[in-house]
RNA sequence: GCGUCAUUGGUGAAGUGGUUAACACGCUGGUUUGUGGCACCAGUAUGCAAGAGUUCGAUCCUCUUAUGGCGCCCCA
């Protein structure tokens, strides 16, 4: 049997819709925020990445999928969606453009990692990018919509973790300060951490055995080493934060993983046990040298990225109940030949009046057609019979009260029309003047604490 | 990349070194010659991830490979 590649899924049927329903979601508040929709290639060249993520991690060397084309140019499978955006942002001179330039993505992304629990090889993961601007009203922005975007979905039990890294200056002071403070002890540290501790000192900080060491108590804090301006800039975050109401826990241990991070850094954590390690669901930061780094104007820029695949886990996991239909306006049933002609002419006049309709496609007896009506929760049924539609006829049963009408054929679609108005829209919630009566509301007031 | 545990029909799963691999759900048909969802009856894995080996004999023991779970590294 061929079977899809390791840490690759197939999604399908219920979590299929699902999925549908959270790209609803990103899409409409990326537009409202107006950030525009940007697609770029899902492989790049391998310099790209290279030069974008720097030395100190192992993410270039042994982490992306990597070939060579039939014309011998070496091409990566994009891990991550930051690179191209600022790869296109370069090529395409948008720097030329009224600037902040505000752009979203949406897609695959390739990591060569040994799968578990929400990490896959194969992810797919949305970000939003802004360009040109150095405003901490930015940053503040980035975080409030990502912020926005899962609570809308229903998540609960996030939170936000901000830090700041400061700039190149202060991040290398800090850097020197605390190699200073822990390599006296470093023999104390685990193994990893003797490593880090010249290849990525950093890391150190949220290393999971030594997050308990003594040592760690009176470690230099980052926001010590901040010179004046970084130190201001930062107040201004979190001050624009309070503004947008978004709830955030400054957090002197994320520093994040790439070498381009400077000034503003978070992440978005869950608590879900399904997710084991892999509770951030979200996370970013800016990275103001980054466009200098790969060869376009000087360009302070700010991005987040966050993971489908382990919020569709975090959904189910916390029984987000979200308002998908998983059903249609009416099953067309039938025997012989003529009736079947008439359903598929019929089905087709109701689909293109903008009815969801289907009929029977494996001859199954009457009695099995009335179970696949019932699997497909149909609204309606109907019998087509001969001599009714000889009649100009069709007899209509209400598939939840049973209830059975003989109407004219005419009249059908005025009929179903007037039946099934009751459709609500996915997206038409009032975020203002919500009130939050109902648990199926997804606005982001926090409803646990009404 | 390292460690560890696992893999039996469409699904959830019992099970044993030996001749028909439980049970349940689902699905298909019938009882009901064109009106279902209940009930009853019947059918539904020549096969136990793939390959090789040990054995008179392997789904069961051994090895290799693949995939999955968890932990580590790393985390964009």
């Amino acid at each position: 049997m061929i079977t899809k590649p390791k840490g690759c899924k197939d999604i399908y049927g219920m979590d299929a819709k699902v999925w549908k329903y959270i790209e609803r979601i990103i899409d409409s508040f990326m537009e409202k925020y107006n950030y525009g929709y940007l697609r770029t290639p899902i492989f790049e060249s391998s310099e790209l990445y290279h030069r974008g993520v720097g030395e100190s991690s192992d993410i270039v060397t042994k982490e992306t999928y990597d070939f060579l084309d039939r014309g011998k140019r070496n091409m990566t499978l994009r891990p991550e969606g930051t690179a191209g955006v600022v790869r296109s942002y370069i090529e395409n001179k948008m720097y030329g453009d009224s600037n902040p330039v505000k752009l979203y993505y949406n897609g695959t992304m390739y990591r060569y990692e040994r799968p578990q629990a929400g990490r896959e090889r194969e992810l797919t993961q949305f970000g939003a990018e802004v360009l040109g601007s150095d405003d901490p009203i930015i940053d503040a922005e980035i975080i409030s919509l990502a912020y926005q975007i899962f609570t809308t979905l229903g998540l609960k039990n996030i939170t936000v973790h901000i830090n700041s890294l400061g700039d190149q200056d202060s991040r290398s002071k800090y850097r020197d300060a605390l190699v200073r403070y822990i390599a006296p002890h470093i023999n104390d540290f685990c193994d990893d951490c003797k490593i880090r501790i010249s290849k990525n000192p950093l890391r150190i900080l949220d290393c999971k055995i030594d997050s308990k060491n003594e040592i760690f108590k009176n470690v230099p804090k980052i926001t010590d080493y901040l010179n004046d301006e970084s130190k201001a800039r930062f107040e201004k975050v979190k001050e624009y934060l309070d503004i947008l109401k978004v709830p955030y826990i400054v957090d002197s241990k994320i520093v994040r993983g790439l070498d381009y991070y400077n000034h503003t850094v978070f992440e978005f954590m869950i608590d879900i046990e399904q997710l084991g390690n892999q509770n951030v669901i979200g996370a970013g930061g800016r990275y103001n040298g980054l466009c200098e780094q790969l060869g376009g104007p000087s360009t302070p820029g700010i991005g987040f990225a966050s993971g489908i695949d382990r919020i569709l886990v975090a959904m189910e996991q916390q029984k987000v109940d979200i308002n998908i239909k998983d059903e249609i306006d009416l099953f067309l049933m039938y025997v012989n030949e003529e009736e079947k002609k008439y359903a598929i002419y019929l089905a087709q006049e109701l689909r293109l009046n903008g009815f969801c309709v289907d009929t029977e496609y494996t001859s199954r007896s009457l009695k099995g057609q009335f179970k696949q009506a019932d699997r497909m929760n149909a609204k309606f049924t109907a019998v087509l019979n001969s001599e009714d539609l000889d009649n100009n006829e069709i007899k209509i049963k209400n598939n939840k009260t049973k209830e059975e009408e003989i109407i004219s054929l005419d009249a059908l679609i005025f009929y179903l029309d007037e039946k099934l108005e009751n459709e609500d829209e996915i997206l038409n919630y009032d975020f203002e003047d919500c009130e939050c009566s109902t648990e199926e509301c997804h606005c982001h007031n926090n409803h646990e604490e009404d």
